[in-house]
DNA sequence: GTTCCGCATGAATCGATAG
DNA sequence: ACTATCGATTCATGCGGAA
């Protein structure tokens, strides 16, 4: 190969299924994901797109799915889900709630709860409740030790920075000093020209919403910010409700191998136009893998 | 009276209450009171101050304090509770989502959640989490209607969306426009041209450091805000965890009635020393009212 | 009176060490 | 094994004193 590039671009693979997500899931091999990022089909909420899952069947309906993304899941791997709770009758459901709690009895970690402070939400006005301007990123894991490359994801500092940074040898490096005798050229190395500090457990970004084809798209930032966080480049990255296939593209954008499921052809069909066709590989019917409740067998691979 | 002013200053009234929160709540007339704000000792989080409640028997310490609010609040009332949960063995505990669950069951409405995001928030590093930059807002009523003076609280329009809207008028307008034909033209065009917006349920405040005295004050803004939202003047506050008496101190400056309840002596008498001694009214004792578990009789009533 | 700069300090959490 | 204590880590804010 006359590759003169000093790091050769590593070929990823998106994977895209078309079906039902349970029965794609149940024919992926076990701990081969390191990250599941999706935002499933809220309760009640896309009835027009989906079938509408109803608030009191929630819980029910969700637990299998993640019965198998438990299974899909690495043991070092990461699972966000961004939802949130609709008002019903006045009151917000508590069917997320119950979901954590379900969740955990069949061994996932509850590990955080971040949250997406949506920047420009829509305007809007009800006479018991204020704007709706933030979802929950609901982060669980199989075990308690998992990746994280929190330096992937560092923000700028406050400007207060800015004067500190002249005179911080002096008064850290003193601070450090009178606690323990030994081990302050590390603290110090940390804070020499340091411009960028680690960011918090809120997120707060625009509501963007470029597929405008698809009604419940998140803005490309979010999958952005946990692949980096949770994956390297050539890590597997599943959106098993893959809708408008922001994570899909973003991880193919990142350089992360990635599986999209999505039941609904005309979604499917629009995210397969937009990955690079010569990583692409697509799974539009039952049979890449054994199936026992369909006998077709018409894959597609390109 | 020669009172010139064309509104007459209300006549407000601070009742201080030395004792445990439950015993002084059971001695509360029923449907009396508007708001109760209040931020409980989160589990194990105070014990250098309070005892520390563990976090697998808060909900059992929790739920006979909500049945007492629940009666001492007028049906119009509503009770915010600020709450976070802590990190027990990596994971999130999950203490404040069975609270919720459990005071569903006693009959309060779980109205809202919002959000209370912090500017300045703990610092620190670990391998497995963000620092932690949001609290909870937990809104309960006891029915669909309650009090809601909206238009108290609203923000300058600058803060969130100018230049959304302007975007709005352009693009959005007309996209919504022809895509479904509802009047929502109409109403975009409400919004702009006003110098002042609603706000979102996300509140963006610092943690103020203002209390040395009490390891955990909030800022001002945070009862404000819910006092001048949920109430008027006139109104009955309650705060059953008064700690430094910042919810006390907010309400008497806006001209509303308020009750707080503390356990140690140090910041009742530290809160006392703090109010207008010509509104103040002390139960530093076990007998106002008719008292069970005590013989003590000495109230002291200025 | 302003503005600037130094400084202490938080509802924290992890991992290691000690009982 | 399981619990309690301790040191290390980190960043934005408001205060007070100085220019």
């Amino acid at each position: 190969m006359s590759d003169a590039r000093p790091y050769p671009t590593i070929q990823v693979k998106t994977e895209l299924h078309l079906g039902d997500c349970l029965d794609v899931l149940v024919q992926l091999p076990e701990n081969s994901v390191d990250l599941i990022f999706t935002s499933p089909p809220y309760a009640d909420q896309r009835k027009a797109t989906y079938g509408g899952i109803h608030p009191d069947k929630y819980v029910e309906w969700f637990i299998p799915i993640a019965k198998e993304m438990y299974r899909v899941l690495k043991p070092t791997g990461t699972f966000v889900l961004n939802i949130k709770e609709k008002v019903v009758d006045g009151e917000r459901s508590t069917y997320v709630l119950e979901l954590i709690l379900a969740m955990r009895k069949l061994g996932w970690l509850w590990t955080e709860e971040l949250i997406w402070h949506k920047k420009n939400c829509y305007p809007g006005k009800w006479p018991n409740r204020f704007r709706d301007a933030w979802e929950r990123l609901l982060q669980f894991n199989k075990h308690k030790h998992f990746n994280m490359y929190q330096d992937e994801v560092m923000v700028p500092m406050g400007d207060w920075a800015n004067s500190r940074l002249k005179k911080l040898s002096q008064t850290d490096l003193i601070r450090d000093n009178s606690k323990v005798g030994s081990g302050f050229g590390k603290n110090v190395s940390n804070w020499l020209n340091r411009d960028k500090a680690y960011p918090t457990n809120v997120l707060h970004l625009a509501t963007e919403c470029n597929n405008k084809n698809h009604s419940a798209a998140f803005p490309e930032e979010l999958p952005e910010w946990f692949i980096k966080l949770f994956t390297k480049e050539g890590d597997v990255v599943l959106d098993p409700f893959m809708g408008s296939g922001t994570t899909n593209k973003i991880a193919q954008r990142l350089r992360r191998n990635s599986i999209g499921i999505e039941i609904l052809p005309e979604y499917f069909d629009m995210v397969k136009r937009q990955i690079e066709p010569d990583q692409l590989f697509l799974f539009e019917s039952k049979t890449p893998y054994e199936r026992s409740k369909s006998e077709k067998a018409n894959a597609t691979v390109r």
